[in-house]
DNA sequence: GCTTTTACCTGACTTGAGTCAGATAATTTT
DNA sequence: AAAATTATCTGACTCAAGTCAGGTAAAAGC
């Protein structure tokens, strides 16, 4: 890595931080402390549970706790039992607490307003779809890809996006009954592993490897979230799966894909897949691929 | 301005200050406060005169005093009377205070690296452009113009940059004494006007206006610094002087410049102005140009 | 029905950050 | 030489932010 990079990325930092810092100070937290700023913010208009609020925030329970009483004391919030668990709580904001958020939202607005206001028209749009560009790239960084149980409440949200995916995608739709399987047991060392990539936490992707001989494994489930497309996590996910294939002793990695998932196809070959005859008879399969490792 | 560009700008300082505010919390700040680790920065291996550390930092005189108290306190720093005038006082780092001052640099370095680490070649290189870009333009859009006293020490600044560059540029040199003059009195309102623009209080271009006929004014001493160029500075800059001519009665804007300033030249033809038969006898200039406002 | 766990609250702290009103010494102005 | 100004320091504050050790009510587990 060069160190020219590294500076680069480091005075972008710097100044940055230096200049939400002011705007921070002087906009949001102009007559409220800022955690309460955040916390109106993070409420929301629909209001939130306290338990979100807490893990959102990075905060001590006591302390959203006191910081929720005092937003009950100046009118703008109320705090009341769940519905169903009554020891869950539920943060709404007042009709006054409402209106303190717009100003929140407006004052933030008016920054970026006058953020763009003396630029070009051309500049404004290099502005912001250069900042797209380093949101993108820092999310991408910021992923996290590692091997969790196949049976878990996020691994079940990444195969429920793919399999709804798979139904819109194929011609005649997807049926799980009807396709090869990928069980839980199957994904789990030291038959298989199942990965899931994060961002913040929440689940944006999966990949699996299934044992189905001795040293071959299958690739199964890869799946990227769309808004994190087009960024190369897919082939990051996929190499991953390849260490861990080694890992558990497998040499040799295959797969099949539909002829209408053309992004997959390019990156299996670019990932060095190349294809073979078929192996075996996946009724959504129209290409299959095969690697040694 | 469009509330899409506004709210691509809002999300982005969000996301980026919750990710900072991370890194700060936990590199930064790890075993000392805040204040203190930016003391040190600002501070830095040269050391700096206490005046210089408040307004750069901008905090209070006596929370400075406190901070570098305990910067002393722990060996990291001291502080001792200025050579030529005993009030003012400047602070430098002792050996320890360099080591930790190499130390929190190492960690900005880490946090830089960590962040550019799982990216490819080709995305680093995308990121950190992407990055420049958002920090030029976001420099642009912090400079502000203003019109000063010619004769300010910011002002002079400005014009000794911009005669030793004239004299880099111009085929035989350039002495102030042979060229026409702009001096303080002629640039003044309500003869003249002289602009300067800043960014964080740093001057960093100018402008000026001389009257030479009663509704006639002379454009004089246009100059951007090389670090600010290619943004349309020079452009905004010129649309502010002109809008001070109008206020100063004037009805037409003329000006000469040199064949090597091409630059310069096609700012003007951009702006409207249209080159003229020889209206002086700059024995600099190669061309003039006119324009009706 | 009893214990354990969960989700939250309360009170008592610590620490950091920052402000403000003088005090003091060196320098400049008159 | 006296008065004013400048640069910094000191002490006495406030206020935000955050931690920690219990405590309580509701729900879940046995």
């Amino acid at each position: 890595m060069e160190s020219e990079e590294i500076s680069i990325v480091r005075g972008f930092c710097r100044s940055f931080t230096r200049r939400v810092g002011v705007f921070t100070d002087k906009f949001l937290g102009r007559d409220r402390p800022l955690a309460e700023a955040r916390l109106i913010f993070e409420i929301g208009g629909q209001g939130q549970e306290v338990r979100d609020l807490r893990s959102n925030l990075g905060v001590d329970s006591g302390y959203l706790s006191r910081l929720l009483r005092s937003l009950e004391r100046q009118g703008l919030a109320r705090v009341m039992p769940g519905q169903k668990d009554r020891r869950l709580r539920r943060a709404e904001l007042t009709p006054a607490g409402l209106t303190e958020l717009d100003e929140l939202i407006r004052r933030g607005q008016d920054f970026a307003a006058a953020l763009l206001e003396p630029l070009s028209p051309t500049q404004r749009q290099r502005f912001v779809s250069a900042m797209l560009e380093v949101e993108r790239l820092w999310d991408l960084s910021a992923t996290v890809i590692e091997a969790v149980d196949p049976a878990s409440k996020d691994a079940k949200y990444c195969l429920d996006q793919y399999y709804a995916e798979l139904d819109r995608s194929f011609d005649q739709g997807f049926d799980l009954a009807q396709s090869i399987t990928a069980d839980p047991s199957e994904t789990t060392p030291p038959h298989g592993i199942f990965l899931l990539a994060r961002l913040n936490g929440q689940p944006i992707g999966c990949g699996a490897i299934k044992r189905i001989e001795p040293e071959v494994g299958s690739v199964k489930r890869m799946w990227v979230d769309p808004s994190a497309r087009g960024l190369g996590l897919g082939r990051r996910m996929l190499q991953s799966l390849e260490s861990h294939a080694l890992e558990l002793g497998m040499r040799k990695l295959c797969l099949e894909t539909n002829r209408n998932l053309e992004a997959a196809q390019s990156l299996y070959r670019r990932c060095g897949y190349r294809e073979v005859s078929p192996f075996n008879n996946d009724p959504y399969a129209d290409f299959w691929f095969e690697k040694d490792i």
